[in-house]
DNA sequence: TGCCAAATGGCACTCAGTAGCACTTGACAC
DNA sequence: GTGTCAAGTGCTACTGAGTGCCATTTGGCA
């Protein structure tokens, strides 16, 4: 989200989205996920169980913010490099992409705390990586010119580029200091080789 | 699934989940997911609302069986090997097993034709990858004798690993001719190299 | 100050998913 | 065969997720 939103309708809206997510979290740690109504996290929040509904899609997304937005974003960057660029100059760019857009810190650190404990909401979280290594396995196959079925290659590197994500942002989380983007950065560049080797793997 | 189970209660068990199956895939397909009920696939393959719920855990999960004795059948595998045996011929006994431990090619092919239009029946199929992934980082993790959280390359070794199982079940719905835990296993082979080059990842 | 649009709350509704109990029907011993 | 047991099933009733609609409130702006 932005830093500092502009007028007080938006402040609002962010104050309203972190204190849904913030009462959600308590309640699901205290009493557990199943146990935990909306009405429940509503209440907690002081507004109405359908507000809840305005600002997240289910109780089991209660932590993710803008999942279009994000995949927007990853498609803008993964579209926006030189034609005849390397393969995976593009792929970094959509895991940095993905890393700084709407990167609520809060969020991330709420999900990974109760994600472990609660499958559902882990899951959640999951449905949206799927779409990202869909959009990478696309760029690449359309890179390589080859064709997303018969070809396994574009999709082993999009899940390895989707785990360098992931692994970035473990990282991240165990080091608040650093930016987001540049700990995803700096993974995927110690895994660049290991992302070539999967190119080369042989087809047939 | 057992290719040809042993009783009459067996028999009929397959048959009723076969049925429901293929009353949601037609219902789906016909309707689409959300304007399909579970009251209409329960009454399309002639049994009760509650019955569905005894074979399936949600309307999501109509194409998938028995996702916990898959995730079982991927820990023995993994355990199954000698304690002295290379990193990726423990994962590539777990693909395999997971190949063919309950393969049911239908439901399968079900999940195939529905999913790419239906989100939430491919999310739910992916939910259970997700454990799949943990399990596989985790072996790779203790065999490196390496932190989980700090080293990035057995969740992304275990991503690029997931990533072979499904690139192979592609491949073999491109191809019934062959058997599933084949055609992964060939898969595996070719990405080896990849595999190894992600181990061969620099830590930091 | 007054207008407009965004945001919210409340109500009513459908449907997913669960619990409990009674009933039917294979499996098996005799 | 016959009886017994357990598995599987149907039915009813309930909670809670998720949605549509409309009235009300509130921030943005002329």
């Amino acid at each position: 989200m932005d830093p500092i939103p502009q007028g007080l309708r938006e402040r609002k809206k962010l104050e309203t989205r972190l204190a849904l997510a913030r009462a959600a979290l308590r309640l699901f740690e205290e009493r557990g996920y199943a146990a935990t109504t909306i009405d429940d996290i509503a209440a907690a929040a002081n507004v109405s169980r359908r507000t809840f509904f305005r600002y997240f899609a289910g109780k089991d997304e209660v932590f993710i913010v803008d999942p279009e937005g994000k995949l927007a974003a990853l498609h803008v960057a993964l579209a926006e490099g030189p034609p005849e660029e390397p393969t995976l100059a593009a792929l970094r760019r959509g895991v940095v992409a993905l890393a700084s857009a709407y990167f609520e810190p809060e969020l991330v650190r709420a999900e990974a705390r109760v994600g472990p404990r609660e499958p559902a909401v882990a899951a959640a979280g999951f449905a949206y990586q799927v779409q990202w290594e869909d959009a990478l396995a696309a760029e690449v196959a359309a890179d390589l010119g080859v064709d997303l079925h018969a070809d396994p290659r574009p999709r082993i590197v999009a899940h390895a580029t989707v785990a360098v994500l992931r692994a970035g942002i473990a990282a991240w989380l165990q080091d608040d200091a650093r930016d987001p983007a540049e700990v995803v950065a700096d993974t995927f560049d110690r895994a660049t080789p290991a992302l070539e080797a999967i190119l080369a793997m042989p087809t047939a």
